[in-house]
DNA sequence: CAACGTTTCCCATCATGTGGGATGACCTCC
DNA sequence: GGAGGTCATCCCACATGATGGGAAACGTTG
């Protein structure tokens, strides 16, 4: 049944189909809003009810999803907050969030600290003069300044741009062709910057630099995000240079991986 | 490793065992300086070389783990960073940010907010005049205010205080005994707070109150933590009544699962 | 009361994950 | 520089464990 078995390259399961499952079932709480009944879940990822069920059921016992008392419904467990909050700390991620407030603060912007997460740019950290910051959410890659900053400074071994999924159309100003998008990202390397007017939607305009590790690769990227009013062009580049500031004090902070250590303290 | 190894609540894992090891081997990165090798996992989880490896690989293709290009080690992926910060928000646990920071200052202790995870509580939202907060950690029931609350107004259906894992002790103070940890919940309830005092580690001071939910069970257990020279016995109902006016706010704030909604905003 | 849409359990089938072993690359310590 | 260790990675025959159909039990709605 479904997918086919080999075609080892990028969208196939190795060798574990359960597990691939139970974890693409965790993914359907990103877009949704919090509580889905194990029928939902067997009809959204297309799946028999016994099995959407076995699953469920196997996740909260590991403490993944939790199941709630009356309406039976599941939502992202315990263990996953907990796991998040370890991964947060592992890559050092905590200690942006002062930098992040200062930076939105004495900018009067939003900002946002994002990952590459496979096709999409994944906001970890928010510092927020209103704390409308989208923590957790994650954007396309093409059409938002975080995501054409992790895609001109990608690491090796990521994803080519080639195998991105289709470049959606959000505004009509969304670059959606291909060598569109390497045009920009090639004006973006060389400005040391990306700028994102309006593509995501009407309204918003985002600087976003790259946070880069020894190898001058994106760790990160870091935005600060308003309108058009705010952001105006000429004071662009002040903004630019703020973001340039705080991502080095990042670059800083945020350790390469076999830097870090486990911060045990005592709590109670 | 990880305790004993059937510690869900009924019995007998429920029907998926690829799946319950693949989060097994997730948890591993819990009590570990972030970066595991394939065999390490392997041997953490007493697993044949081969199952850890695939398990981690599909991992991996998922984004739950990441594997490093020159150690080709392991650590936890931008998925769980993601599905947490996400879970964060289902929860409203974003909002109790601001308040945690108000407390801490305000009283100069470190305020700490956790929620009932299996046998441990896991504190998820830190506010700290000194930054040293215990982000992401999981802490014991029976030795933590933290945890006297959570085990104090329980949910039902939670994991009985019977089933716990041995009650370890970490100091001369340690409650070690079922009966003794019995009264001393009797005394949080009727106190409405409790009192850690040495018991997870000599020199470190804990109180905490419940954040209760509409049906009198904790929602949270919020905690503010310092030493002895600070939190002294005669200011001890101070830090209390502190503590209980942040609670009351963060129960208006920590709306139940059933009325939150999905915050999407737009972001570049 | 009947007709749904649930959750949950059981069970025969066979697809799926399993661990042993082989390979080659990379160390470090003689 | 060779030897012994660790390591990641791949292959494959086997049987274990995951699969989905079906049915029972429940609650809700018309």
């Amino acid at each position: 049944m479904t997918t086919d078995a080999r075609a080892n390259g990028a969208g196939a399961p190795p060798g574990a189909q359960a597990v691939t499952r139970a974890l693409r079932l965790l993914h359907c709480f990103r877009d949704n809003p919090g509580e889905l009944t194990a029928s939902q879940l067997a009809r959204r990822m297309e799946l028999s009810v016994s099995t959407a069920h076995r699953l469920a059921r196997t996740l909260v016992a590991a403490g993944f999803l939790e199941q709630d008392e009356h309406s039976a419904r599941y939502r992202l467990g315990p263990s996953v907050a907990e796991l998040g909050q370890l991964s947060l700390h592992q890559r050092g991620m905590h200690r942006a969030v002062p930098e992040l407030d200062a930076l939105a603060r004495s900018t009067g912007t939003t900002a946002d600290l994002a990952i590459r997460g496979g096709s999409h740019a994944v906001i970890l950290v928010g510092g927020s003069v209103n704390a409308a910051s989208g923590l957790g959410l994650r954007r396309p890659l093409h059409s938002t300044a975080l995501g054409k900053v992790l895609l001109a400074w990608a690491r090796p071994g990521e994803q080519e741009i080639d195998d991105l999924p289709p470049l959606r159309a959000h505004t009509d100003r969304t670059i959606t062709g291909l060598a569109e998008l390497r045009a920009e990202l090639d004006r973006v390397r060389e400005a040391g910057y990306a700028l994102n007017d309006g593509e995501s939607a009407y309204g918003v305009r985002t600087a976003a630099v790259p946070v880069l590790d020894a190898a001058g690769h994106a760790h990160a990227a870091l935005a600060v995000r308003s309108t058009p009013d705010v952001i105006t062009d000429d004071r662009l580049a002040w903004f630019v240079s703020r973001a340039h500031a705080c991502a080095r004090a990042l670059e800083v902070l945020l350790l390469p991986p076999s830097q870090r250590h486990h911060a045990t303290g005592v709590v109670g």
